[in-house]
DNA sequence: TCTTCAGTGATTTTT
DNA sequence: TCACTGAAGA
């Protein structure tokens, strides 16, 4: 059989990983080397010559959107529908194989998915419940706690013993948790992979099951795994399975939610004969941007090595600009993006990065004030809006009455005289009794059980109303006759009124949906559809497809690319954040995040720092980024802020450091200092002379101070 | 039940 | 600085 196109349009290195003999292949795809092409070229490859077919295949990413993406490629490139093939994210095979096995791992037919708004809420019910003050247990932390031993395959009975009080009560809230989740019947994120690592491991016939189906397991993003997907993968992985693994350990920049880039390390030692290739050219970025991320990638250590390159030309060099404050930095952008434009660009090709969400304001107003159309990725997802969660939360309780989570949403939403004491009441009964909420209700006297007893009959009601309708018009009969959607029409502001848009948006999703088509039968529509939705919350923005400037965290970039980049807020202490400056694996990862960040640009990147920066409600006076410094100065061309008279007086501080002090003392402006009882800090003014000069140092832990420099006692650090 | 005020704390985010 | 939260007042 000809398979020279599955091979034509690819280079040597991608030609060996995707035609290799089976066995366990690791595959180390530097950016924008063409790693998606790779995955589905291995799988159509496998299909072709080894006549494996692709339900015998399993492939597995971080996102929906890369999940659907390789599906769709995929079907295109073998021109037929893959309906029941396994490509999916770790939860969503993991969802699978669960409704597939509801039985063997002990859940209920219809369980349903907690999201993290829906378990931070839980939890934070459980702390008052246990009669623990927040402040010392804050919900937050709880859940942060809970996921990561989950993560780990810690359920509350393996917990080490508690080594003090603290210790003892994060036990008793995980503990209570868990049996919280069981009697409700939902599970969370974690809880889905858990539940079937658990499944895979401890019930043989369904792991033979598993591992004889699948003879080639293909993971997207390795570098991302945690520990709990990496022995996932180690248990469906059968004797006779080939692992395709295709990672960047210079891209890892989510070890704080617990990803392992040592997974790719130790991949090669936990499978057996595992071969590597490097994807190391590049089909994106000019020469000049990939020296500039190699040469920065390089002061991590560990890695496991690899050196970009393209025989595309070198481009234009990276230009760095130092704006006097946030607005001139969001000045300047505003006005390159104008130019490109001008210049016949489109301003969807420029995307603007930052470290952090705040960022985004000073940006966002000065895109406003220039009128330059722009989005900003990230916020609120569909199925995260308030009234969209109300209206999942009626129609969970129509599938399901004992999800407490779910009851106490929209027990009093809208309100119906429902206030905390009367769910306070039910909630001890139910404690009391052990049963959910709703079981509670007819124990529940007085005023409180009569409002109770309408909600439950209301609910009843709802639930007797959806019928056999098609699932559209019961979501919309529950949405109606819940009186969710009266309530938000009363709100006649331009909030409300999106609202009720998102409540009609959500009926227009249900008539299109249809069910991931391997049947899971039992289950309703609806059942099916409210899983759905917790699985995928949909897009942060679905409208406005208008030409629009990109403005997004370095993180959110990761895994897509444009013409220009702009890197913004290059300063020590917001990137690499503060928080990271003690820790040198933190630091490494804050020098992957920058490496994401330069391999997003196509032909042009500009760095930005303010040199003053207000945050937190100061004015910071700030230092160049460390990463800046690590670029090769042969490869960026600096820019300086031109003088403008609008522009309040400014000094710069090898320019304008007054000479006495540069002649008398080793300090200028900009200067790092140590103070014995202060700290560290920055020198940002001076004034005075002789025995009466006094400097301004903006300490990291106190603030501004100003210190007369014949007392303060204080010495320069480098 | 809705509003107002003081206190707080402030990376990164998908499922 | 600012946005969010929880508790107190109308």
């Amino acid at each position: 059989m000809d398979v020279t196109y599955l091979l034509d349009s690819l280079n040597s290195a991608q030609r060996e990983a995707v035609s290799a003999a089976p066995g366990n292949l690791l595959i180390l795809a530097g950016a924008g080397s063409g790693k998606t092409r790779v995955l589905t070229h291995r799988i159509a490859w496998l299909n072709a010559v080894e006549n494996i077919s692709p339900f015998g295949v399993l492939a597995v990413t971080f996102t929906n959107k890369a999940a659907s993406e390789m599906r769709g490629r995929l079907e295109h490139m073998l021109d037929r529908p893959l309906g029941p093939m396994w490509v999916g994210t770790f939860h969503g095979l993991s969802h699978r194989m669960l409704r597939a096995h509801w039985q063997e791992a002990k859940l209920p037919q219809a369980f349903q998915i907690l999201d993290a708004d829906d378990q931070l809420r839980l939890v934070k019910r459980l702390v008052r419940g246990l009669n623990l003050d927040e402040s010392v247990y804050p919900p937050r932390q709880v859940v942060w706690f809970i996921n990561a031993r989950k993560d780990e395959g810690v359920r509350s009975a393996h917990l080490d013993t508690p080594r003090d009080d603290v210790q003892v009560q994060y036990q008793r809230i995980y503990t209570a948790y868990e049996a919280a989740c069981e009697r409700a019947g939902v599970v969370d994120f974690a809880e889905l992979l858990l539940r079937s690592l658990e499944l895979l491991r401890d019930n043989a016939p369904v792991r033979n099951h598993y591992q004889r189906r699948f003879s080639h397991l293909l993971v997207d993003e390795f570098q991302d795994t945690n520990e709990i997907q990496y022995a996932w993968l180690r248990t469906l992985a059968g004797p006779q399975c080939s692992v395709f693994a295709v990672g960047d350990d210079d891209q890892s920049i989510y070890g704080w939610r617990g990803a392992r880039v040592e997974n790719m390390h130790n991949f090669r030692e936990d499978f057996a004969n595992v071969e590597v290739v490097r994807l190391e050219q590049n089909y994106r970025s000019t020469g000049t941007i990939l020296q500039a991320a190699n040469a920065l990638i390089d002061h991590n250590s560990g890695r496991l090595g690899k050196n970009l390159w393209t025989d595309a030309g070198d481009g234009e060099p990276i230009s760095f600009y130092t704006a006097f404050d946030e607005r001139d930095e969001a000045r300047f952008v505003v006005e390159r993006v104008q130019h490109w434009v001008e210049q016949g660009g489109r301003r969807d090709e420029c995307a603007v990065l930052y470290r952090s969400n705040a960022q985004s304001r000073v940006l966002e107003e000065a895109m406003i004030a220039a009128s330059v159309p722009y989005r900003v990725y990230g916020g609120m997802r569909f199925f995260e809006r308030a009234e969209i969660k109300d209206a999942i939360a009626y129609l969970r309780l129509v599938c399901n009455r004992d999800d407490d989570v779910s009851f106490e949403r929209v027990v009093n939403q809208p309100t119906r005289g429902i206030g905390d004491r009367s769910v306070a009441q039910l909630r001890e009964v139910a404690r009391e009794r052990g049963v959910s909420l709703w079981q509670a209700v007819p124990l529940v006297s007085g005023r409180a059980g009569v409002a109770l007893n309408k909600f439950v009959s209301l609910v009843e009601q709802l639930s007797a109303s959806c019928g056999d309708q098609p699932l559209a018009d019961q979501i919309e009969s529950v949405v109606d006759a819940s009186g969710l959607l009266a309530h938000y029409q009363k709100d006649q502001s331009e909030k409300g009124l999106a609202r009720v848009e998102n409540l009609e948006e959500l009926v227009g999703a249900a008539r299109v949906f249809s069910p991931d088509s391997d049947a899971i039968e039992a289950l309703s529509p609806l059942e099916m559809f409210l899983a759905q939705a917790a699985l995928d919350a949909g897009d942060a923005q679905g409208e406005s497809w208008e030409d629009c400037a990109q403005l997004m965290t370095l993180h959110s970039a990761k895994g897509l690319e444009f013409p220009l980049v702009f890197m913004v807020g290059m300063e020590e202490g917001l990137f690499p954040h503060q928080r990271t400056l003690e820790d040198p694996s933190q630091l490494e990862e804050e020098r992957r995040i920058a490496y994401v960040g330069i391999t997003r640009a196509r032909q042009k990147l500009y760095m930005c720092q303010a040199e003053n920066r207000r945050l937190h409600g100061r004015e910071l006076f700030t230092v160049c980024s460390r990463f800046v410094g690590e670029l090769p100065t042969e490869l960026v061309d600096e820019i300086r802020p031109q003088v403008q008279l609008s522009r309040p007086v400014y000094q710069h501080p090898e320019r304008a450091t007054p000479s006495f002090l540069q002649e008398q003392t080793p300090y200028t402006i900009g200067q790092r200092v140590h103070h014995n009882t202060f700290g560290e800090g920055v020198v940002t003014d001076c004034e005075g002379q002789g025995k009466n000069l006094r400097m301004q140092v903006n300490f990291e832990s106190e603030g501004q101070k100003w210190l007369v420099l014949a007392y303060a006692n204080l010495s320069p650090l480098s």
